[in-house]
RNA sequence: GGGCGAUUAGCUCAGCGGUUAGAGCGCUCGCCUCACACGCGAGAGGUCAAAGGUUCAAAUCCUUUAUCGCCCACCA
């Protein structure tokens, strides 16, 4: 049966019947029963009402190419799936969302909004894992997870429970970061901090009882409102006769006590500081210190509140703008400056974070963090690259308490109960009926939410059954690898460390590689809402999946980050029409022979398996020797590659097979064969080109696995195979590593370029064939020539190619020369152009000179001599010797030419 | 204020102690050669940011400098 192959590849006519294909067929179920090593990895969950962006595309493409090459490799394989509810981002969403339809969703209550967070999750979630299926993921399906999933959140409930009964978790008063727009605490990590030109503020405090002004300096001038002191240096000779007296604090007319502590630097600023303990996270401090009042001047959403007096009402900036007129007016502002301080933004809405006392539950981390220290120095667990090792030992070592309360609707309510009569705090799994100190029953469930990364923080164990003995969690935890993006590695992999060794008494993951980011082409981190993002779905439509992923993947070299191009892109995509070209050629001329009567059996001989090549009369042709031993180090390099996280080699040693050697070489080689009137001799060549391209396929899967599967579907597979990606990766077979084959089949490309470039160099219409003379000193080197003399005409356009012992005695422009032999087409000799000619001898001979300089001068070097091993020194006198020999040779040519002894037109 | 990374061909990036430094794209020249013009063949193009140092040997290791970028940090 004919088959039917489109000239070009065409990959959104072929990818979703396979996407469709893997999920429907449950091809990547994990069987916890079946024998074999195990690979298990659990995706990074992406927010469930989430789309797939640039930086998932690498995630997966990654995680994907590990996940297939294992299971080639017959490793009982688990990926696991699942979306994560994203507490602050999803909450976002939906606030904008009614904010749109003109809802405060405050005015919805509690109740209500989550339903309707829940409604859109029905709505829009699900996106994603459609995404994942239509780009061909090989996960598991049937084990998908969601964080917010009552089997999930049953396990955060144990897991906050269990810490509290330990001692871990607590209750207490501190000034935190507040984001006004998202109207909550966020722990450090949420707050990024953005250098910012700025101002500093001279004000003038009159001193009471005196006529002294003490100037304090601020950047902050809306907090003097709520200033409840003013701090010197106790030291300070300038100041310190004023610590005990008072203050009048500007435009509020209150007295404040100035008072001498330590935490005042004398250099900065005026050297007085004006103490805002509800606003400020030293002054918090000095407020402790000296029992101050705290007044918050502020509301939740960032507006002057009643504390603010004629304040009341202004939001923020505008109540700074208008004190710092009103301090003009009334003379009391000194200088202002201009001053660059580090400035607190949200992480989400980018808003300026206001410092705010409030009560949170924390997480005391220290103890959690090191025994999680000590499995990284042990090499439990593994981090890659290197460099992020250091960033998390530096992070884990200075390790604060962890703010678990978020004052949100969407997420995990906190297990905790507020008893109304005696304020006693009860944490428990389930909801108490009582109060376990007093007899009220009056009990209030805590309002908070968990951080959303407290339950990610468990995702390696809790997608796996924990705290039940499951049989995944038994097979499959400790999980092989973790691939995300460094920009999480405190948010996220720091603490599944330590949550996961606290709870299971194991490492979560063996092994953490830690990828780059996708930037834009200035350098900066691709973001949706800068509009900076490049949509993956969108550029795999246009490039096809298979290019996206290959482009992705040899750009991937660990601890550099991807700047992504259309030319990658455009590169990648030739590449998989490349492959397809490949096949379409093998396909139309199996065709072809199919049609004399001959008839290849299904591919299931010994050479399939890239174990070796079939014979032809006992014994093997060079180029199918050549081309499996090519197979089998590009294996090895593949293998140790992947083995290494180190994608972008991978990507290219497969590229460099399949295109420059594969194609360019074995292919163009093999073609006669395949027509040869020899039945059998053409049979081999079927069957080795199969063989190979069939290898080649396997071995392209992880990176390309639509393009692959439906090509491996048309070769004549054995029967009840299903799937590539359930077939054998090629294994690395010693006993293909020909290096006499590789030697051989390197000296006729050699050849083969060498008359290829006195051809383009002389001009020589492309389809002249022409007679050209081989000569060699080497009597073995003459005869893989002569044995292979058909290919080498065939490929060098020749009528004929003379071989001859020794050297060649005269030579001009049609003369190609290396150490080992020399080339000539005597017919172009009379043609060339001698100042073209000599001066690409000139420069020849310039580069080799150099070369041999300092070679000699290397090995004339006695130091050289007796410190250099033994092998270099030996590899630099042969490379040395081969190179005189040249360089020999082609000065006498130009001394020829010069003198006119090859006569030119 | 600390820490990290980058600086290599026109562009985007590999290479990180041992022959005349590589790839893709772009460029030049020649080809619609019966798988592929998303192609084929042949080329040009780099004092590896600068200056010192270590070494028999340095893009590669060390020091300093410059420029750019990232992370961490409670100097008002």
């Amino acid at each position: 049966m004919p088959r039917e192959i489109a000239k070009a590849y065409e990959p959104t006519q072929i990818e979703p019947r396979w996407a469709e294909f893997w999920v429907k067929q449950e091809l990547f179920k994990a069987d916890p029963a079946k024998p074999g090593p195990v690979f298990s990895i659990v995706i990074p969950p992406p927010n469930v009402t989430g789309s797939l962006h640039i930086g998932h595309m690498l995630d997966h493409t990654e995680i994907d190419i590990l996940t297939r090459w294992h299971r080639m490799r017959g490793y009982n394989t688990l990926y696991l799936p699942g979306t994560d509810h994203a507490g602050i981002s999803t909450q976002r969403v939906v606030v904008r969302q009614l904010a749109e339809q003109k809802i405060n969703y405050r005015d919805l209550g509690r109740e209500e909004f989550v339903r309707r967070v829940w409604q859109w999750k029905e709505e829009s979630g699900g996106t994603i894992q459609q995404q994942m299926k239509q780009i061909g993921e090989s996960c598991d399906w049937s084990r998908e997870r969601f964080t917010l999933s009552p089997e999930l959140s049953r396990v955060v409930r144990e897991v906050f429970v269990r810490l509290y009964e330990q001692g871990y978790i607590y209750r207490e008063n501190r000034l935190l970061n507040w984001c006004p727009v998202c109207l909550t605490v966020l722990s450090d990590l949420e707050v990024i901090h953005e250098e910012r030109p700025g101002h500093l503020w001279l004000i003038r405090y009159p001193v009471v009882g005196t006529k002294e002004l003490l100037t304090v300096a601020t950047t902050r001038p809306e907090t003097m409102l709520g200033d409840t002191a003013v701090a010197v240096h106790p030291e300070d000779e300038r100041y310190k006769h004023l610590i005990g007296k008072k203050a009048l604090l500007p435009l509020m007319n209150r007295e404040i006590p100035v008072i001498g502590d330590e935490m005042v630097d004398r250099e900065f600023g005026t050297g007085a500081v004006k103490i805002t303990p509800a606003h400020d996270p030293n002054d918090f401090e000095v407020g402790k210190r000296h029992g101050l009042a705290e007044i918050n001047v502020m509301t939740d959403d960032g507006h002057m509140n009643a504390s603010a007096g004629a304040y009341k009402g202004f939001e923020r900036f505008a109540a700074r703008k208008k004190i710092v007129e009103d301090l003009k007016t009334q003379g009391l502002l000194e200088k202002i400056t201009d001053h660059v301080s580090a400035i607190g933004l949200c992480e989400r809405s980018k808003t300026v974070v206001e410092p705010r006392a409030s009560t949170q539950w924390f997480c005391r981390m220290k103890p959690l963090a090191e025994p999680a220290i000590a499995a990284v120095e042990h090499g439990e667990i593994l981090i890659v690259p290197e460099n992020r090792r250091q960033e998390y030992f530096n992070w884990m070592r200075n390790i604060r308490d962890w703010t678990l309360s978020r004052q949100l609707w969407w997420g995990h309510r906190i297990p905790a109960w507020h008893c109304s009569g005696c304020k006693e705090v009860i944490v428990a799994r389930e909801a108490p009926t009582k109060c376990t100190k007093c007899p009220s029953g009056d009990l209030q469930q805590d309002p908070d939410v968990l951080d959303t990364w407290f339950s990610s923080g468990l995702w390696p164990f809790s997608t796996l059954g924990w705290p039940e003995k499951t049989p995944d969690f038994e097979r499959y935890y400790p999980t092989s690898l973790l691939i995300t993006g460094y920009d999480i590695l405190f948010f996220w992999v720091a603490r599944m460390a330590m949550l996961g060794i606290h709870f299971t008494g194991q490492v979560p993951f063996r092994a953490v590689y830690l990828h780059s980011l996708v930037r834009t082409t200035g350098g900066e981190k691709m973001s949706k809402s800068k509009g900076t993002g490049l949509d993956p779905v969108a550029l795999n439509e246009q490039y096809g999946t298979d290019a996206m992923r290959f482009c992705l993947a040899s750009m991937a070299a660990p601890g550099t980050d991807i700047v992504l191009s259309d030319d990658r892109l455009l590169g990648a995509r030739s590449f998989a029409n490349k492959i397809w070209n490949a096949a379409r050629f093998l396909f139309v001329n199996l065709d072809k022979y199919e049609e004399s009567g001959a008839a290849i059996e299904a591919l299931a001989g010994p050479a399939v398996r890239a174990r070796a090549p079939y014979a032809y009369q006992g014994s093997v042709p060079l180029a199918d020797r050549w081309l499996f031993a090519r197979i089998t180090a590009t294996v090895e390099v593949v293998n140790d590659a992947l083995a290494n996280y180190r994608f972008h080699e991978a990507a290219q040693a497969v590229y460099q097979f399949f295109w420059g050697d594969f194609c360019d070489w074995y292919i163009e080689w093999v073609k006669p064969d395949l027509q040869n009137t020899d039945r059998v001799r053409a049979d081999v060549a079927w069957k080795n080109l199969f063989a190979g391209f069939d290898a080649a396929l396997r071995l392209l899967h992880p990176f390309m696995p639509f393009l692959t599967e439906e090509l491996w579907h048309q070769l004549p597979q054995k029967a009840g195979a299903k799937s590539i990606a359930l077939d054998a990766f090629p294994e690395p077979v010693a006993a293909l590593k020909d290096a006499v084959a590789l030697a051989e089949f390197s000296l006729i490309q050699e050849v083969i370029q060498g008359l290829r470039t006195v051809r383009s160099e002389m001009k020589l219409d492309p389809k002249k064939r022409v007679s050209a003379e081989f000569a060699s000193a080497d009597a073995k080197t003459r005869a893989v020539i002569e044995a292979n003399r058909d290919g080498i005409q065939r490929l060098g356009l020749l009528t004929e190619l003379r071989t001859l012992a020794g050297k060649l005695p005269d030579g001009g422009g049609g003369m190609r020369s290396s150490a080992e032999f020399d080339l000539r087409i005597p017919e172009v000799e009379e043609t060339i152009d001698v100042a073209t000619e000599l001066a690409r001898l000139n420069k020849e001979i310039a580069g080799l000179d150099k070369a041999v300089a300092s070679k000699q001068k290397q090995l004339d070097n006695e130091t050289f001599r007796s410190r250099a091993p033994q092998k270099v020194i030996r590899e630099m006198q042969e490379a040395l010797a081969g190179q005189k020999v040249e360089l020999e040779k082609l000065s006498d040519r130009k001394r020829k030419l010069e003198g006119g002894t090859v006569t030119a037109s």
